[in-house]
DNA sequence: TATTGTTATACTCTATAACTATA
DNA sequence: TATAGTTATAGAGTATAACAATA
């Protein structure tokens, strides 16, 4: 049943990445951009090997989403950063999440706090 | 949280799988055959499409696990058996599965009925 | 010498389309 | 004509190793 939960957030996940013509990866990593950030350090907040963000950032700024900027202090690292565009999309994706969010989203405050409470016994006797 | 759970249980599967020198895939097809069972249908209970077992299942035939046998009533079909050593593997795998099964496999009865209940309540709203 | 981003490469998982043997 | 299994191919997701530019 959890398998069962968590497909079926991540299939929910992949239609709304998919409304916006983007891959799973590439929808979360528009999600996780709050501000301008080094490909490394958005690759560890990821937590993929820094080879793989270059690929995918490519992706995002070739769709206009995401601009890299070469950081004048030290000009090896490159700020990636959404545009206005980007922040277009990171906010719709936001208000479908919520919206469709269903499953643990709706569940009652009291189901949502037995939820956590037994899931985090499970996860310290692992 | 719910995420970390899952996660957490198919790191433990791949862990038990590469025990065997499997791959993922090949563990959980092991997993799944309790009998004769033709390619297609094997296929279908995994969820996949059929061109993906055969790779999967010559896998599992060149390490000697399974065998593939034409039907001779329908000499398209083939079925799909387990091997002696499929046998122990699989039966190894099982024992493993129950042991280490962490996390969900060592919470208390009330808290896996309570689990449980949520979670049909969560997957009923989706 | 060490670090940033990139490239080249490889492997797993999965799907679609086209092929063959058989029905 | 339809079905079973296979092949060829492709794309997403991930990793490792080597490289150029910069520090």
């Amino acid at each position: 049943m959890l398998f069962a939960v968590t497909d079926h957030l991540k299939a929910q996940f992949a239609d709304i990445a998919a409304g916006e013509r983007l891959t799973v990866v590439q929808a979360r990593t528009v999600l996780r951009i709050y501000g301008p950030v080094p490909m490394r350090a958005l690759a560890a907040r990821m937590g993929y090997d820094a080879s793989n963000m270059t690929g995918i950032v490519d992706g995002l700024e070739s769709r206009g989403l995401v601009e890299r900027k070469v950081l004048p202090a030290d000009r090896r690292v490159k700020h990636v950063e959404l545009t206005g565009h980007g922040v277009e999309v990171r906010d719709r994706m936001r208000e479908q999440l919520a919206e469709d969010a269903p499953a643990i989203g709706r569940l009652d405050e009291a189901d949502r706090v037995a939820l956590h409470a037994i899931l985090s016994r499970a996860v310290e006797r692992s």
